[in-house]
DNA sequence: ACTGTGACGGGGC
DNA sequence: CGCCCCGCCACAG
């Protein structure tokens, strides 16, 4: 796969520069890889070269996972085996999230 | 060139 | 809390 446009590279560097045991949100990830309002093309992004990318970590605004594929119940169990705190049906942001709100970092 | 579509976001009801 | 509508941008048909 050699993507053509600019930004699906950078939109794929991107998320593959996730750190593990962090998630990070569409919007986020559009506005990290230079092309904020984009995460209409983060989706096509996963959806086209989410095989080789951890798309798991891609989770939706506020830290839901409203997928509505079969993946749901994966995404979440992949998560949670890299240490991604749940609260309910959400992720916990402030502790997992890569670029919002993670108070302690280290 | 035009229309429909999508692993979405956000506001409104 | 759930459902709907509109805005968003690139790609496929």
């Amino acid at each position: 796969m050699q993507p053509v446009s600019q930004h699906i590279a950078a939109i794929r560097s991107t998320i593959l520069r996730i750190p593990k045991g962090k998630v990070a949100t569409y919007g986020e990830i559009a506005e990290a890889a230079g092309y904020p309002g984009y995460h209409r093309q983060v989706a096509q992004v996963l959806s086209k070269y989410g095989h080789v990318l951890p798309w798991y970590r891609v989770i939706g605004a506020g830290g839901f996972i409203k997928t509505q594929l079969e993946t749901a119940a994966d995404q979440r169990l992949r998560l949670q085996m890299e240490g991604v705190h749940f609260l309910g049906r959400r992720v916990d942001m402030a502790r997992s999230g890569w670029l919002s709100n993670n108070r302690r970092s280290s």
